[in-house]
DNA sequence: GTCTATAGAGCGATAGAC
DNA sequence: GTCTATCGCTCTATAGAC
């Protein structure tokens, strides 16, 4: 019985929002749960319903603001790995895997058929900007465009089969060296960047 | 009511195990359920229980048998990509994504901790024969055991990845080219291998 | 805008008949 | 070895009080 006396807020969607965006970090898109999320915010099952119309449309605003949150990941790490090109876009994939394995939520999310059927206007805009800031890095290392394009896909793979596989505990099981995941992801884009 | 009179299987367990490996490819293992795999095999939601202690045991016995088939697809592979060793290894990497995009359980579910914890020990020793048949692979194109150990997880990570984006709809709505998930995941695997 | 309370559904698991 | 029946839990979503 959380509710004991008045809860006042001031901005429960914001609350559910950042709160939600740990939770889906822990369980996953498919363990989310609005009630637990309510639980988590100190209020009521209703009270989320009040804010958003359902379950998915919860889980869309949580997944904008995770996209970006990542578009803005991917650029710092990209600002932060100096003038190489090749290292630039290492660096944001390795970024990409370390955001992913933090709060596990990744391009898949993002374009989860349930979520894309509610056709989100935000939800779609943040995907896109996710996939620029990736798209402009590779296109400064591959001149053709179609090229820059499969190598994004490649990377992101990459990228997210790091993070999803450290989740997973696969990596943690047959550890090769100590070096975290971020960094092994980096390794590996540069290597695939280079091919 | 499924029912009606008396029904007799032969061997339920097996019944269970194939039909959950279809199931398992449809819902992924946080959708996975006993009783909706009872009611697809025809027997009673209790009827699993008498042979699988619990849910997770019942989970194992799936994942050992997709692990099973997903090295034996591993080796088909490699045997039908003919004498190169960096060939052998990428058509090996793109059947695992292949695999994982058609049964929806790969070395994650393999090594899902929910199921480490049950120390099934035929479940450990099939996902050390997926692990062993790519390591063998990747031995014939690094001499360093360390380097072949991290190629394999690279690879499994960049194939994972492919599955897992297909998956949720991203390679689908991005689609740069008409070639399925696999082929990509080859043209991929020999850039990184290349490397 | 938040609460309490509730309907309705699905699942995991067990008990006892056959 | 399978069935019917059931308990207890969690979840989504709504109704109505405040």
């Amino acid at each position: 019985m959380p509710g004991r006396g008045r809860y006042h807020h001031g901005d429960l969607p914001a609350a559910l929002v950042g709160a939600g965006l740990g939770l889906l970090g822990e369980v996953g898109p498919a363990g989310f749960s609005v009630a637990e999320l309510a639980r988590r915010v100190g209020v009521s099952t209703a009270a989320p319903y009040r804010h958003f119309g359902d379950r998915d449309r919860l889980l869309a605003a949580i997944a904008t603001r995770a996209a970006a949150e990542l578009a803005a990941a991917l650029q710092a790490a990209a600002r932060d790995a100096g003038p190489d090109p090749a290292e630039r876009l290492a660096a944001a994939t390795g970024a990409y895997a370390g955001f992913v394995t933090a709060h596990g939520v990744g391009l898949d999310v993002v374009f989860t058929p349930a979520l894309r059927r509610l056709d989100d206007e935000d939800l779609a805009r943040a995907g896109r900007a996710v996939m620029d800031e990736l798209i402009g890095l590779a296109r400064e290392v591959r001149t053709s465009p179609a090229e820059a394009l499969r190598l994004v896909e490649q990377l992101v793979a990459l990228a997210h089969g790091y993070a999803t596989l450290d989740r997973d505990g696969f990596l943690t099981a047959d550890r090769v060296t100590d070096e975290d995941t971020p960094t092994r992801a980096t390794r590996a884009a540069r290597a695939m960047i280079g091919a």
